[in-house]
DNA sequence: GGGGCTAATTGAATGTCATTCAAAATACGA
DNA sequence: TCGTATTTTGAATGACATTCAATTAGCCCC
């Protein structure tokens, strides 16, 4: 019988690559000229498809912005699990932030997209995004773990996150190049300074608690 | 002579309430429906003229929003300039904190809608912007300088743009509701995570450096 | 090998948008 | 009252998202 392998006009693509190759599109168009760039009729021109097979495959535009958002937060999420432990928790925090401020430098325009696209106020967030974000979440609080030895997860949690939202402000200045002084090049360096003396912070808190036992 | 009191079909408006009108109105649709929800013609519509009236005092809608991010820019740099300075470092910083959080969390999408405008890769930013985001980074580093009694002014004003940077990130994430567990009604307790384990760390390192002596 | 079935693909149609600019309207000075 | 300078208009252009009836092509069965 054979899989149901492409019965329209053409037999290019199966559905399955010709979502891909949408979102690809989409991707290299927003990275190369920002969100204003995108339109239907330019990924339509780009892979080569009327602007009607778009709606064939997603819902419109904004359901193609979302999927991209839920691959690229998937991708950070992956790569920092990815990041190896290290020999210190400061190492493994430095570690994580720079895959993070990295990935978002690479991914400018699409990174800023993901922040720049709000949801309209009564739309239904994919799950899967918030899910990444509590993996991401759950990874730096991981790596702060050691450095809390006597703190509750809750707390552990709280403070992973605070840092790491801490840090995604630095790229997201860094990004958007609203600050003249932080710019892509020297991100990295600012989120340092952040982390390690947050770091330090934490640790100086440890040993009054242990001086205070 | 008289001054030169509108001359043109309506006596309504002089020039400069006309422009005040036309943010005004762009500030209120923004707020209320997002940055989608701005137009020409909304605008237009909203202060009772037709379209091409826009182009008399601006270039474009994107000339309306540069300038509405001044405007932003220029009130945060006030209010934050306008901050009591408190009977401690800390309690500085955090007035410093809580005002900003405030300003990002009451104009949620205006606030949003400065870091969603990325200007279209040649344009020339505004130097009032840098200008004003340069006055509320040294107000950072004024109240941080303090706690940071030995280090010269290029470290204390890094520490404070990492500092204030992260703090952003923490109102960006709570504006754009990108992580289930930091919205606006916990951000400024985020804040205050991050804020009081970075000057920890800062004062750490203040008494290490003392002992050191 | 051919006819029908089914699903993919199209592109014209609708209504909206930003932006332009020649024409119209109007206040003021003379 | 007229002419002039200026404001204001709104129709025109071209791009956009989105829809959907019509078209097309692969597959199955004969």
């Amino acid at each position: 019988m054979g899989i149901n392998f492409a019965m329209g006009r053409r037999s290019l693509h199966t559905p399955e690559e010709l979502r891909s190759l949408i979102l690809a599109s989409s991707r290299t168009i927003i990275e190369k000229h920002g969100l204003p760039g995108l339109s239907a009729r330019e990924i339509a021109r780009l892979i080569s498809y009327s602007p009607g097979t778009l709606y064939n495959m997603f819902e419109n535009i904004d359901d193609v912005l979302l999927t991209l958002q839920v691959e690229m937060l998937q991708e950070v999420s992956d790569q920092l699990t990815a990041v190896p432990k290290g020999a210190t928790a400061r190492e493994h925090i430095d570690a994580l932030t720079a895959a993070y401020v990295d990935y978002a430098i690479k991914n400018r325009h699409l990174w800023n997209m993901l922040f720049a696209h709000l949801p309209p106020s009564g739309a239904t967030i994919p799950p899967a995004l918030h899910d990444h974000v509590l993996t991401i979440s759950a990874t730096i609080s991981g790596a702060l773990a050691p450095l809390m030895g006597q703190s509750s997860a809750q707390e552990k949690d709280h403070a992973a996150r605070a840092l790491w939202a801490g840090v995604h402000g630095i790229t997201a200045i860094a990004v958007t190049e609203k600050a003249p002084v932080l710019s892509a090049s020297n991100a990295l360096e600012y989120a340092h300074t952040l982390t390690s003396t947050y770091i330090d912070g934490l640790v100086a808190r440890q040993g009054f608690a242990v001086a205070a036992q």
